[in-house]
DNA sequence: ACTGTTATTGCAAAAAGTTGCAATAAGGAA
DNA sequence: TTCCTTATTGCAACTTTTTGCAATAACAGT
């Protein structure tokens, strides 16, 4: 049973369908490995599927974000780039260079648990981003 | 000297200007105390100030933001919404009903101090929002 | 394999956000 | 006050994202 009929599976025993669109923008983030926004989707999903349409591309990120299936995070500019679903983990980010890194959801653990014992607010997200700067930007100022 | 008078002579003393949609801008937000789209404050600003145009309005939170004046804080739907800046805080906002409590950001001290130890960056912004569900919400499942 | 239901798509149009550039006006200096 | 520099704005054009709706196609049931 191949990666791609996995998901399938998982979306019809919700009720919902697999399609070709679907089929290949989860491909599309799944061998990128990193965030891509949606332009960037549309872009290499059109030359495999000409027919494909933006609001498609925006729909299907919607739902499979709803599914669990990838993550969105946002980017300092205001615009979600999105990932395929992986394990639980946030991100630091640079202000001047863009530079990234990750960080294990088990280092904010207890940070959730107090907030939720806090609050009463239960978390369900993770894949937050902290903007900063990185190591090599605080030297020039 | 007023409020507005305040900000001009932060602004002039980094060799920008005061103008009238600044001020205005400045206003709005002060007054609305609460988090505004763009679209909000253009909506707000052009019965004001009719000449003014949606990429005044951009530039302007662009602008603001980089000189600390306003803070801008991410919604689910992966647009921003701005505030004026004010006391250092984050926010927990419900994926349900949209509802959204404050966390002063000493409750995150500790945190940020750990993940600037363990990576090397320099964290600089506050006004994180995390998602999840509010105790009422939680009810229904 | 065929059929029917309805989730999903493409299309068209609108709304939101961005960019380049010439015209304007803030505010320091005379 | 007037002049000058140049930061800032408005305009026009463009890109990105959203929405309504009719046409399509996934897939469960026969
Ligand atoms: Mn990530
Ligand atoms: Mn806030
Ligand atoms: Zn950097
Ligand atoms: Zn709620």
């Amino acid at each position: 049973m191949s990666c791609g009929s996995l998901y399938a599976s998982e979306l019809r025993a919700r009720g919902y369908r697999m399609t070709p669109q679907r089929m290949l923008i989860l491909h599309i983030l799944h061998s990128a490995g990193t965030h891509l926004s949606p332009t960037e989707i549309f872009a290499t999903a059109k030359k495999e599927f000409p027919r494909l349409t933006e609001p498609t591309v925006y729909r299907t990120l919607d739902f499979l974000t709803e599914n669990g299936l990838v993550r969105p995070a946002h980017r300092g500019n205001g615009h979600h780039v999105y990932e395929i679903a992986r394990h639980e983990h946030h991100h630091l980010v640079c202000r001047v260079c863009g530079g990234e890194v990750e960080v294990e959801h088990k280092v904010l653990a207890k940070l959730y648990r107090e907030l939720e014992t806090a609050s009463g607010y239960r978390l369900t997200d993770s894949h937050v981003t902290f903007f900063g700067l990185c190591p090599g930007c605080q030297k020039g100022d």
